[in-house]
DNA sequence: GTCTATATAAGGATAGAC
DNA sequence: GTCTATCCTTATATAGAC
């Protein structure tokens, strides 16, 4: 039981146990939004306990948005370097990428607040952990799918067509033509793909 | 000097004074990372002196984000009203978005931080107050376009791929592909545009 | 590793003088 | 219409016992 192994797995789970329950947290009210307490009354300590983990509040606020991106991102970029044509290959990212935007709410909010945060150097790092690997991924497919063009762009277009349905999903059912089916994300992926089917799909 | 005329006069010079300057304060770092002090010291004036003009922190905040919308949007929906065919409408629009986007960050950033407000009357009424003029006249144009076809998601679609490029603007110079002149918004129109032409331009 | 207790600061909001 | 002064609450973070 003294045994340092046993004392690093305990660590590490409350650790993890904390960061699991704070992104929720997070997701939902943003940084600022989110007090010590908050985190501590979720995961059942007092705030005092939270500093034996993470040395402030923004530690633990940058490590929560690592770990869950890191989590949930992977399986995406695996679509994305999986072998098969281009084109078959985007048309499952892009509704591989909106399941996920349904399933877990968590990880879109959270893209929203790290894409609105003021510190720079936070954002910086942020983007580097979270967002590159996953963005090169697209970007390389892009290039793929329309070679010559400007694959940056493209890639940025393929995004933003699946996160703002989504980003909009609350607003969204007060404005005219919505209907629940558009929350399906089956049914917003193939209005993407049949978007692009015809600059994409006839040279790719 | 009595006379109430010039009276209200004065009030509504300093009560528009305070919101022009709060503007730019909540884009930059929301309703939670913006006090009351804050406010007060960049309009020059004491605390206590905002609560003579506004009951409290969220009237305030509510009133600058319509002040900003109000302002700004009406340039937008004058285009997509205007006459001519419904391409050009559209290549209009899709230009002067990204204009505004570059010309006022501001606007993009508070229609961000409305969009992740967790408090959800307070989402409803700014989007009504905000969102819903611009999309109802979007939507009719994206009908037009398309007839027959889902205007709802196509509007919303024709909205992400104008703004997420700006969204993720201080992150995207990370990322691969990147050059400044995507920047541009002229360039970025002509990108959209291209991407859409082949699906709209053939039945518009 | 978690607790109680507390230091210290910052926040929203009000009372009352001018 | 704006000020000074202040109340009350909430926040981050630490000290030290267990």
């Amino acid at each position: 039981m003294t045994n340092p192994i046993f004392k690093s797995i305990a660590k590490k789970k409350t650790r993890e146990g904390i960061l699991e329950l704070s992104v929720p947290l997070f997701a939902r009210y943003g940084y600022d939004g989110v007090s010590m307490r908050d985190v501590a009354t979720v995961v059942g300590l007092t705030p005092a306990a939270l500093y034996h983990h993470f040395p402030d509040k923004e530690h633990l606020y940058l490590d929560a948005v690592v770990h869950e991106f890191q989590e949930k991102g992977a399986a995406l970029k695996a679509i994305l370097v999986d072998k098969g044509p281009a084109w078959t290959r985007l048309s499952n990212f892009v509704a591989g990428f909106a399941r996920l935007m349904v399933a877990d709410k968590d990880f879109l909010r959270l893209m929203q607040w790290v894409l609105l945060d003021s510190d720079e150097g936070r954002q910086h790092i942020l983007a580097e952990h979270i967002f590159k690997d996953l963005f090169v991924a697209i970007h390389d497919l892009a290039e793929e799918l329309d070679p010559g063009r400007d694959a940056h762009l493209l890639a940025i277009s393929i995004v933003g067509l699946v996160i703002v349905p989504f980003q909009t999903g609350t607003t969204r059912k007060f404005m005219p033509g919505y209907r629940p089916q558009q929350d399906n994300p089956e049914v917003l992926a193939e209005h993407i793909c049949d978007l692009l089917r015809l600059r994409l799909g006839a040279s790719g």
